[in-house]
RNA sequence: GCCGAGGUGGUGGAACUGGUAGACACAAGGGACUUAAAAUCCCUCGGUAGAAAUACUGUACGGGUUCGACUCCCGUCCUCGGUACCA
């Protein structure tokens, strides 16, 4: 049993074993509970990278250490498999997308495989399937049904270098997320679904999350952006017209000077046609795209329209200003401004001399308004009949008032808008829309479902090739059989990766989109893994797709929830030298490397070890080999099991022992229960590996102990190092493999201990530490600190105030001179 | 600006519910084995003073609560992530 850890030949060994016995399989007739756990899946860019390795060895762990504990795991995985990058490359070689993207997946999955990952490969899927993507234009056309989706002309975001429209989502800082360039405004007929109609359910359910991070959470209610107040009309002098507005502080109305609309409102666009320089000035706005829309640098900078708007309640007349930063794609696109409580209204005002009218004092105090907006609530002045009410009240009086004279009501404002999910890229899945000329837009019915998407065209960098595709193109409406045209705009990819979580429960199903009883038995995914940047994105339009799925009538709310991850852990970045890892940088580690020179288990093991999951983790060479040392040296551990010498049990060498390995298991389960802390529950383990190395089993009782200390190991390091754990375990001859073996229990006998130590502090400071009996009381553990020579002299001349025992702990002894 | 997370040795990071700060590991230094190297093993490793025992000091900074604070409270500074003329 000498010889050398050879990972390349034990790692073979045991894949191939795994995969004879299918131990990782899910199974969907089974009395064990089930517990779901689920990676998010990859995009099969062809090669794995370290973020990559992190996600998925953490879920591993999970899935195993869940295993161990008796559950009936899912743990599948398979293809986020259509995009951007497969055209672009389709482009650079010539060949269709489909081709390369089946080629990444098969290499991908064989470098997947090489990790030793407890996948349920039966489960596998590939997005771009049309056994796949069938069902999901078979839910859009019943969300047409019932005008969750539909198609409008509206002001969206393009980008030209994409050749496409973006979901808001997609718009970082103005900017495409893939790409990173600016995006345009276009005016474009485009298909979206209405997920504001699910905005408060969205929003109310993030309370239900308390497995989720607070920062998501955080993150998902800004985006949501709820805001409560009150639409108020305004009508415009000298015409029928009126110009709304939302505010969310109507308790300010009677404080209104001036309105102000965003360049791209109609009345500032109508104001202009007689207007020169006011024309000038909205192209000059149009033209400041949103990424430059710096706050601190770009100035605020307006132009009075000649319009004056009537105010509501006094009848007083304000002018309509035109102001750049007024958004028209924000509320109503136009604001009241009450320079003398709002720090923006208050700028614009002083710049262009407008009025200043305080109509809210602070409770207490004074406040100089010619010096600077006053933005709290107070209590209302120089407001008529409202004076001398305190906001909250006034809020409700004034949107009252407004009600009853027909000028306003009360509103809710949401930030989140319509999910755009019509591109005009070809590697998508087909939006399932025929266009007649006689019947408009007609959902392709269910029988002839899927729009299969054609896999041989080849893109060419402009506009879509399903557009010169005729036979794709021409067919005959389903309603009228004239001669019709499909919709050549494919889906946004995040449709397919929003409900594969459902998908995984039933993959084959040929029925159905998901099996209603598989369902009821896996969902909701118990624990989710993944990057924070889907913290928006992915993750609230699969919440979204979730509730689509249970009000299609797919599952139900008391068997699979309303929401679809119970549990999130939200992954770092895998960091060198200090900054993300990218080819551009030159600073990437490839996986392959790594495996090839140290074996799957030490990267897996380094990857857990080096930071908390949910920590950047900064990838550190020297760190690695550390891992790949601690795992020869536990194989070391092997050699004193049969060769122990035949000395005298030393009982308290082997009760010591033994109480460190039952430690160990409490110490490691404790890490896994909370937070999936595997930087702690490896540094336990190292722990222990160390004393089983010190430890010199005598006898009949040492050997036992020795033996179950390294089988304990064994066992325990299975999640992590799952190769390395069963071949340990098939030396030790242990009954089971090492990945099936229950996760091991404390022995409480183990733990106790006839006398511990007890540490010393008097007046707080650590001064010592005794030795004494488990049920030792104050008084007795007093004594025994008094007796001792280091204490005795900090107590000496001192008279004792006040002893704290901390059973098993400490004790504290509070003195002042005698 | 707002929201969130955080600030602990040379480094990554531990420390339960307020109870021995720095576990575990990396790096560094010293030593053993070796003809030599690799591998392996042993020792030291927050700061100051000391040969040592030990003492003082130390968890961003300033206060506070407490017998006792990395942990709780108040204030300040800084870093990171998200988001933003959101009316």
């Amino acid at each position: 049993m000498s010889e050398r850890y050879e990972a390349q030949e034990i790692e073979a060994k045991w894949q191939q074993q795994w995969h004879a016995s299918g131990i990782d399989a899910a199974c969907d007739d089974d009395d064990r509970e089930s517990y779901y756990c689920l990676v998010m899946f990859p995009y099969p860019s062809g090669n794995l990278h370290m973020g990559h390795v992190r996600n998925y060895c953490l879920g591993d762990a999970v899935a195993r250490y869940k295993r161990m504990h008796g559950f009936n795991v899912l743990h599948p995985i398979g293809w986020d498999a259509f995009g951007l990058p497969a055209e672009n490359a389709a482009i650079k070689h010539k060949r269709p997308p489909a081709e390369w993207t089946y080629a990444n997946i098969d290499q991908m999955r064989v470098q997947l495989k090489r990790l030793g990952l407890s996948y349920d490969w039966s489960r596998e899927i590939a997005t771009c399937h049309p056994g796949y993507y069938r069902w999901e234009q078979w839910l859009f056309t019943r969300l047409m049904e019932k005008g969750l989706a539909y198609q409008a002309r509206a002001e969206v975001n393009w980008c030209d270098p994409c050749h496409t429209v973006l979901a808001n989502e997609q718009v970082v800082e103005g900017a495409c997320w893939r790409c990173d360039t600016p995006v345009i405004r276009k005016n474009l007929k485009q298909w979206f679904i209405r997920i504001t109609d699910y905005a408060e359910e969205l929003l109310a359910d993030l309370d239900k999350l308390d497995g989720w991070p607070e920062k998501v959470i955080g993150m998902q209610r800004n985006w949501i952006g709820k805001s409560s107040g009150a639409e108020v009309s305004f009508r415009l002098e000298g015409s029928d017209e009126t110009l709304e507005v939302f505010t969310t502080r109507p308790d300010t109305l009677m404080g209104v000077t001036y309105m102000a609309v965003a360049a791209a409102h109609p009345l500032a666009k109508k104001a202009a046609e007689a207007n020169i320089d006011l024309a000038d000035f909205l192209e000059e706005c149009s033209k400041i795209s949103t990424k430059e829309a710096d706050v601190e640098t770009m100035e605020k900078k307006g132009m009075a329209t000649g319009f004056n708007a009537v105010h509501p309640i006094t009848g007083a007349s304000v002018p309509v200003w035109v102001a750049n930063f007024v958004l028209m794609g924000y509320g109503t696109g136009a604001v009241m401004s009450v320079p003398a409580h709002d720090v923006r209204d208050f700028d614009f005002a002083r710049k262009y001399d407008l009025p200043v009218k305080q109509v809210i004092a602070p409770e207490t105090g004074d406040w100089d308004i010619t010096a600077a907006a006053f933005t709290e609530q107070g209590q209302l002045i120089n407001s008529a009949q409202f004076d001398g009410l305190p906001s909250p009240d006034a809020k409700a009086a004034i949107t009252g008032w407004l009600a009853k004279n027909g000028k306003g009501s009360e509103r809710v404002q949401y930030r989140l808008r319509d999910w755009l999910v019509s591109r005009q890229r070809y590697w998508g899945a087909p939006i399932p829309v025929i266009h007649c000329a006689d019947c408009g837009a007609v959902p392709v019915p269910d029988e002839q479902l899927p729009v299969v998407l054609p896999t041989d065209l080849q893109p060419t960098g402009g506009a879509s090739p399903l557009n010169d595709c005729a036979a794709f193109r021409h067919t005959d409406c389903p309603r009228c059989g004239k001669p019709a045209e499909r919709e050549l705009d494919t889906f946004d990819t995040f449709m397919e990766s929003s409900w594969y979580m459902n998908r995984y429960t039933s993959p084959r199903s040929a029925d159905a989109m998901v099996d209603a009883g598989d369902m009821a038995r896996w969902a909701p995914v118990d624990q989710y893994i993944g990057g924070v940047e889907h913290a928006v994105l992915h993750l609230l339009y699969a919440r979204f797709y979730h509730k689509l799925m249970r009000d299609a009538g797919l599952f139900t709310s008391e068997q699979c929830g309303d929401e679809p991850f119970k549990n999130l852990l939200t992954q770092g970045m895998v960091l060198k030298d200090g900054t993300k890892m990218s080819k551009s940088k030159g600073n990437t580690v490839d996986p392959k490397a790594i495996i090839e020179r140290f074996g799957a288990d030490t990267a897996r093991l380094f990857t857990l070890f080096a930071a908390p999951p949910e920590k950047e983790l900064e990838w550190n060479d020297a760190g690695v080999e550390g891992a790949h040392r601690f795992l020869k040296r536990v194989w070391r551990l092997l050699e004193k099991v049969d060769a122990a010498s035949d000395g005298d049990d030393d009982a308290a060498a082997v009760k010591l022992m033994r109480r460190t390995i039952h430690t160990t298991i409490e110490r490691v389960t404790h890490a896994f229960e909370h937070g999936f802390a595997f930087n702690v529950a490896i540094a336990a383990q190292m722990e222990l590996a160390n004393a089983l190395q010190d430890f010199l089993p005598q006898g009949q009782s040492g050997k036992a102990a020795y033996r179950e200390g390294v089988q304990v190991l064994a066992t325990m390091l299975a999640p992590f190092v799952p190769h390395f754990a069963c071949e340990m375990g098939e030396r030790l001859g242990m009954e089971q493999v090492a990945v099936l073996a229950p996760w091991p229990v404390a022995d409480q006998a183990a733990l106790e201990q006839d006398e511990i130590t007890l540490v010393v502090q008097v007046q707080g400071k650590k001064r010592g530490e005794i030795v004494i009996g488990k049920d030792a009381g104050q008084d007795e553990a007093l004594a025994a600190a008094q007796a001792d020579y280091a204490i005795h002299k900090w107590l000496d001349g001192m008279q004792i105030v006040k002893v704290i025992l901390v059973p098993g702990r400490l004790l504290n002894i509070v003195v002042k001179p005698a």
